[in-house]
DNA sequence: GATATAAATTTACGCGCGCAAATTTTTATT
DNA sequence: AATAAAAATTTGCGCGCGTAAATTTATATC
């Protein structure tokens, strides 16, 4: 039987926990808040006794008279989307280690749930939140009546004068790395889509891809796929089956608008026994962007532009923690963008 | 400019609301914690003034004096893996819908990251905690720890005695199902799985493929490939090359332990050209278990045993409910294991 | 309309901490 | 050792709500 731990009386507040370590309650407060505000030699003592006695302050009573509280938001707009889970992952990582309580929540593509969200994150008083919105789907007015009331950081997905900032990739960055290769190396692509996008990121793609086609001095075509929703690869699948089957494309060259599309396009080419690829006996080559988790393990593996992910987590963590050190506020909103970097791989 | 919006003054707390309503607070606070507690016709002149003043109590402050908040922690070992996306996704749904306030944590793989999170937990005083641990990398007197002091279900992986329940499926169940369908149809399978699983199942699916082999009179053979931690994909796919190259099956037929194994063993086959499935002029059949979200769009597309995912999100969030109407503790630890459901595609 | 029951109110205390102002003690400087 | 500066302490109020006991008011039952 261990004394030292049945010896010790349970700690039940911080008046209990001062006491036992011969400081005064304000002391001990000081020293949560910032423990390098309190001299070294209080720190040690406070920290020993924190060992010793296995007391933390009790959070809500913290975060009720506290104009600022330790907690982060993270809002994404699709969880099973690896994309947004490998951001997630990242910048819930930096906010631990800077003291901070993430908590991430996902909206699952519905309007409903964004809102619903953004109003219990609210009531948490979070001293900033890391917004990805829905985008086509979101609700504009809730979203800019929350920024007013909390400091916001968008990523991902922008919506023009929303939040603070944003932070996010360069969608031109990212067609015309891929546009330019393929040109270069084949035949020039069609560009592969949903009619409907969720994503405003959509969009600037395709533009981008316009834009760089005619640059070239090509023709562009866009194809445009039905479908609703979050779940792109069974959307690309359909798309890509009803395109290949009617023989619709005009070269042997496809781009997609991103990697779950592209997930699906080269399932329906296994389906349909069309080889994929850049080897000989390969009759079309598929590009896509984003640079997914499982890109890698597409058949043929995938050719595609990545997310800086480390920067654009980064990035947004960065961006909040000076907006939360600036008061809550910018003069001045502002966009960061980081370029693509292209992977090759076998399909194109 | 819109009057109504203008004319009213924020409400500060619940006194003011109350007030402002024409009732007394405890009676207001008596709606919030039930709303049938009250008078109907009360609780409509709540309700009424809610939407009229935008008034919701301070979450900080409720939590502060109730026994039990409606905070819920979830964490998962590692939110990259779309096994756990979905699952959380659906836990985190029924838990809005039954009022309570879901948190999403997720482990990384890291047994420190998962015991800073149970840290971190315990100081919210959530009503209950749904946890699905690394497992192997778990550090159980740590767990053991934190299920004294928080109503804990666990759920995917099972460890001996931990928490008040365990709600999980039923790995003999897909072994079975997956080993008497290959057997039937044609060659009896290899096992293919990573030498130290991270995951309890692992072990569990490996004996059920024993179990079933020796049933059927058949010789077990186990293959065990190298890899630590969770980049299943990467590993699956170098172990599949090696065993391919070596030409170490012997026979047709390989089961994969999880699909994300077998998403990695399908691309190595693409890579060595070597064709996939039950149609002619395929020379190696895979299946697997899971049903991860992305088997259906691998190359060829993969026969799983799949998860009742329904089952697990909902079997573990009632356990919870009906853990935390208990008190919190369980006369008896229980096990509910949910069977799996065989899918077919391609691959097998 | 009398009675029982349910609902709402009043009153009053407590939770665990933040925070501010004034005071005392400790440490660093010359 | 005297002085200034920094750190710690004391004192005391407030946050927004939960909750309990006693009391009053409204609703249902016969």
């Amino acid at each position: 039987m261990k004394w030292s731990g049945m010896a010790q009386k349970k700690i039940r507040n911080m008046e209990e926990f001062a006491a036992i370590s011969g400081l005064s309650r304000p002391t001990v407060s000081k020293y949560f808040n910032d423990p390098e505000s309190v001299r070294s030699s209080t720190r040690e003592r406070i920290e020993a006794a924190i060992e010793k006695y296995d007391y933390r302050p009790n959070i809500f009573a913290i975060n009720q008279n506290r104009k600022l509280t330790k907690n982060i938001g993270i809002v994404v707009p699709y969880l099973a989307d690896p994309f947004f889970t490998e951001i997630a992952r990242k910048i819930q990582k930096r906010c631990f280690e800077a003291g901070f309580w993430p908590m991430l929540f996902s909206s699952h593509g519905e309007q409903q749930l964004e809102n619903d969200i953004l109003d219990g994150l609210r009531g948490l008083r979070p001293a900033g939140v890391l917004l990805a919105p829905l985008g086509r789907a979101s609700d504009r007015a809730e979203i800019e009546k929350f920024t007013r009331d909390v400091p916001t950081v968008l990523f991902d997905s922008n919506i023009d004068g929303l939040g603070e900032a944003f932070v996010g990739s360069d969608n031109f960055s990212f067609v015309s790395q891929t546009v330019e290769y393929l040109t270069r190396s084949g035949e020039p692509p069609s560009f592969f889509e949903m009619r409907t996008p969720a994503n405003p990121n959509a969009n600037k793609r395709r533009e981008a891809y316009i834009a760089m086609m005619e640059r070239l001095g090509l023709e562009p075509n866009v194809i445009k796929i039905a479908g609703e929703g979050w779940a792109f690869e069974e959307i690309g699948r359909k798309g890509a089956l009803k395109i290949l089957q009617e023989r619709a494309l005009p070269t042997d060259t496809v781009l997609c608008s991103n990697d779950r599309l592209a997930i699906g396009f080269l399932s329906a080419c296994y389906e349909l026994e069309i080889r994929v690829g850049r080897k000989k006996g390969c009759s079309l080559r598929v590009a896509s962007n984003d640079d997914h988790p499982f890109s890698k393990f597409t058949c043929p593996s995938l050719t595609t532009a990545a997310h800086d992910y480390d920067a654009v987590a980064n990035g947004s963590v960065e961006t909040l923690f000076e907006l939360i050190e600036s008061g809550g506020r910018f003069l001045k909103r502002t966009e960061m963008l980081y370029p693509a970097k292209l992977i090759l791989r076998a399909s194109a």
